[in-house]
DNA sequence: CCCGATCGTTTCACATCCGTATCATCTTTC
DNA sequence: GAAAGATGATACGGATGTGAAACGATCGGG
């Protein structure tokens, strides 16, 4: 089952998630921060650096410096790989999943309010 | 008829549009500037600077400058109320009606993607 | 071995964003 | 009219992101 979404409701779910992630000064990532941290989580490990950047079109000082701010938050950890020790492979971490966790469920609380 | 979105799904959506947005290196609005972009092309007119300032819960400078960076890519516009000349009246303009036209597309595309 | 290739990080100069404080302009009140 | 209030813009210092280039560490083929 497809999820049914037309234009003007994917404006105002983006305009009230948007929003709601604004108003809480908690948390704010980048755009492209948040595209790495969702990648993190969804796709199948593991994952480096130059993986990330290739996937997202970027270079790889973007992906170490985004990697830098959330580790930094404790939302993702980097350890070398231990076969191949020029590879870092980033890994998650629980506050990382509670942070998508708590994320997602704002999603779905917009898109039910969107035709109540 | 409410949307009907399960969390994972929303997630994989948010990581979809994130990423064609990354990819596409054309116009890069900030979390802030897009909300307040959707505002202005959602909410009832007349929009002013400090109502927009309430409404995110930031300062009016960051409202200023967000107009100045819209206003330099022509998605918004403004002019003096001449009713009460201390407002200014921000309006929509055609290429920011296109970019959210185009954008909402892409969110619809990548909503029916989720599930085929 | 060793020298080139690979990988992630760092450096540099630049741009952008933020919040606080201040400013110029305009309106309202007395 | 003059003073007080409201509105949006600007100046400033600090923080952070970016791309290009160079770097150190590690691996692997000859």
């Amino acid at each position: 089952m497809s999820v049914r979404l037309r234009p003007i409701q994917a404006l105002r779910l983006w305009q009230e998630v948007g929003l709601s992630m604004v108003r809480r000064n908690a948390v704010d990532l980048t755009q492209r921060q948040m595209v790495i941290l969702l990648t993190i989580y969804l796709e199948p490990p593991p994952h480096t650096v130059r993986g990330l950047a290739a996937k997202l079109g970027v270079t790889k000082p973007v992906i170490t410096r985004a990697l830098d701010a959330m580790g930094e938050l404790d939302l993702v950890s980097r350890r070398r790989d231990p076969a191949d020790r020029r590879n870092v492979i980033i890994q998650r971490t629980v506050r990382g999943s509670l942070f998508l966790d708590e994320f997602s469920d704002r999603v779905v609380e917009a898109a039910v309010a969107l035709a109540p």
